[in-house]
RNA sequence: GCCGUUGUAGCUCAACUGGUAGAGCAACUGACUUGUAAUCAGUAGGUUGGGGGUUCAAGUCCUCUCGACGGCACCA
């Protein structure tokens, strides 16, 4: 008997019943048999070796596809598995769950053993010969009570918790390859044979269930490629994120620092002050544009502002607390509080909205001491932030101007950035009316400028929904940076109003919004986007004056005052060395411009040019270099 | 916070199974007077993160503690 099934391309073909997708695979092209890893009925992932059914629509799954590289990757994660058992012994070992992720894959596994690095040699080794087997990987459909005994008999509870857990009807299926097998939705690869290229990455502990209650496992990480040079260049992007690793990066140079003497608090050395800086009146120059007020509020206000605000309810656990002549008081986690004591200073008219007060403001957050990382999970930092007090028919106007100023900071720094919409969390404040009404607004303001964006549920502040703005630097990771929040609840808390033109008291809605989020971390983030080659507008020393000798120490003073007038942040190298010498140092410090000065120099009044990336220009008057330097900061040029 | 790893000179790293802490760079001194990625010689630099313990003897072993790193959980 033949049935017909449909192909991708729309065509329908005829095969005798029984016939596997492989068959199917090898029917189209005999070159596809060897790139195939799985097939789709009917939109469903299967086995190779599943046999088709009659009008079916069938897809051939290969190695080039998310969905063929996903399940290579998962049977690799098998072999791992496998590979575990055979060194530590069946019984030794409790399997959790091991699934892909991103870049590879892990397996969560029980085992008295704590392992380390070293051990993964052997895994990996072991694992070789479980693929050198080529040990077919075959599906078996078990009933509930038969899954159950099997792992009974295994003496893994992971698996049978995971097994309560499936839906009644749910099918169940066991993948067997050679003496291993596992619980399995697959699909997975004909054989073990089939896997070329892998690598084992780390190991780390892991709550079973993701749930911090269990059970602490231990996740061994790896990764998997169909081809050995695509290992190699995904080992080589991490080598090369290695390097730009701000901490190293920042260490290196001189941009900031730590001590043990405060945990997660970042000091800034001059020259990752004069990036802040630079930053900071970037921002400062685009808001004053814009008609923002600056202001400074306290960092530490009585503990009775946040009891009315709500964090003492919705965010105690990560603030900082000290009595004050018996008095308590805490360290302000957020600039909003302060802000609404400043618009309540005095009276505002309708006429005066939208008000907008910006202010770097540092804040202090109890993050848990696992947490921290670098610059970029930090116990205190400085937000750019801003409150924009605005009538209710306002929101959407003053939300989409928030939105064009971010996008022209992004802009000016190269950025491509995503955009998501984050809703009502469950710990939140206010009525359910206000919150929908609340992210209707974005949605409508989203919508109107055409931008695309992804819903986040329940990720909203406990003040109310926002829109996040991700930015995407040079190796193409994902950095939650702007923020723009809607809030009707603070308004409420502070019993804030303004006098509308009835003569009567009413409430505005308060937006909260940040551009770079925390200057602490938007510093890491450009660092390692740039690799620490910093564009000349925010490079730290723009140019360095190399005197060929001592003899022109002078010269070098003299033209180092020169461009300072000019507002250029210039070193000159002093050190009694040879040329060659300062020139490897200054390009080790990433510095844009050096500026080599000589007896030609001195006799004509220039410099010779060595730019950073392009090598030596040759010659240039004081003057020209002066010109040259100061048109590429002021229209902030990227490299 | 949890699991694991880790901490040696300003920096980067050595020191076999317990047996006198060492190198390069940087710093300092001197010579050289330098032309596009490292001139030469010399000098100094340490309670091995901190506390306690085992031992004839601890950088090394045990224990507590602090920091960092890789994850997990958390991220208003």
């Amino acid at each position: 008997m033949e049935i017909n099934v449909t192909l991708p391309d729309g065509t329908i073909r005829r095969y005798p019943a029984g016939t596997t997708i492989e068959q199917v695979a090898v029917s189209i092209r005999t070159g596809l048999k060897k790139n195939a890893v799985a097939g789709k009925l009917n939109g469903k992932l299967v086995d190779l070796n599943q046999p088709i059914e009659p009008n079916s629509h069938i897809e051939v799954v290969t190695l080039e596809s998310k969905e063929g590289l996903e399940i290579y990757r998962h049977s690799t994660a098998h072999v791992m598995a496998q590979a575990i058992k055979r060194i530590y012994g069946d019984k030794a070992v409790k399997l959790g769950i091991g699934p892909v992720i991103e870049d590879g894959f892990y397996y969560d596994i029980d085992i008295e053993k704590p392992l380390s690095i070293d051990d993964l040699v052997a895994i990996e080794k072991e694992m070789e010969n479980v693929i050198q087997e080529n040990l077919p990987i075959i599906r078996r459909v078990v009933s509930r009570t038969e899954a159950i005994k099997t792992f009974e008999a295994l003496e893994d509870p992971l698996k049978l918790e995971l097994i309560r857990d499936l839906a009644d009807d749910a099918v169940i299926t066991i993948y067997d390859q050679g003496e291993f097998f596992d619980l399995c939705r697959g699909p997975h690869l004909p054989s073990t044979g089939r896997i070329k290229a892998f690598k084992l990455m780390n190991v780390a502990g892991a709550y079973w269930r993701g749930d911090s209650n269990n059970k602490v496992l231990q996740r061994i990480y790896g990764t998997s490629f169909p081809k050995k040079a695509q290992l190699e260049e995904h080992l080589h992007v991490l080598e090369e994120a290695k390097k730009r690793d701000h901490r190293k990066l920042g260490k290196e140079l001189e941009l900031f620092m730590f001590s043990e003497e405060a945990p997660g608090m970042p000091f800034f050395l001059p020259k990752g002050m004069a990036i802040r800086t630079e930053l900071e009146n970037f921002a400062r120059e685009l808001q004053r544009q814009r008609d923002y007020d600056e202001v400074r509020s306290p960092l530490m206000m009585n503990n009775r502002v946040w009891e009315q605000s709500g964090h003492w309810d919705h965010y105690k656990d990560n603030m900082y607390f000290t009595n004050v002549d018996e008095t308590k008081y805490a360290l302000k986690p957020m600039n909003c509080p302060g802000h609404m004591l400043i618009f309540k200073n005095s009276l505002h008219s309708y006429r005066e909205l939208p008000i907008r007060i910006s202010e770097f403001g540092q804040v202090h957050r109890h993050e848990l001491s696992g947490a921290l990382n670098g610059m970029m999970r930090v116990r205190t930092f400085c937000q750019d932030d801003a409150h924009l007090f605005v009538l209710p028919e306002q929101i959407e106007d003053e939300i989409s101007r928030v939105i064009s100023l971010i996008d022209h900071v992004y802009q000016v720094l190269g950025f491509e950035y995503k955009v998501e919409l984050s809703t009502r969390p469950e710990d939140s404040m206010g009525s359910e009316e206000l919150w929908n009404l609340a992210e209707q607004s974005l949605r409508n303001v989203l919508d109107k400028l055409g931008i695309r964006y992804d819903v986040n549920e329940g990720d909203g502040a406990f003040y109310g929904p926002k829109i996040d703005f991700h930015i995407l630097d040079a190796l193409k990771r994902n950095w939650q940076c702007g923020t723009i929040q809607l809030d009707f609840q603070m308004p409420e808390k502070f019993d804030l109003s303004y006098i509308g033109e009835d003569n009567q008291k009413h409430r505005p809605v308060v937006i909260h919004r940040a551009l770079y989020g925390s200057i602490e971390r938007f510093i890491g983030i450009l660092t390692e986007h740039f690799a620490g080659s910093f564009p000349l507008w925010l490079a730290p020393v723009q140019a360095k004056l190399l005197p060929v000798s001592e003899n022109y120490l002078d010269y070098a003073f003299q033209v180092k005052k020169s461009l300072e007038r000019a507002g250029i942040r210039v070193e000159v190298d002093v050190r009694n060395e040879k040329l060659g010498y300062k020139i490897r140092e200054a390009q080790l410090e990433k510095i844009p411009y050096m500026l080599v000065l000589g007896e030609n120099e001195k006799n004509s009044e220039s410099v010779s040019v060595r730019k950073r990336g392009e090598g030596d220009l040759g010659a240039r008057s004081v003057a020209a270099i002066i010109e040259q330097m100061s048109e590429e900061i002021v229209a902030k040029r990227i490299g």
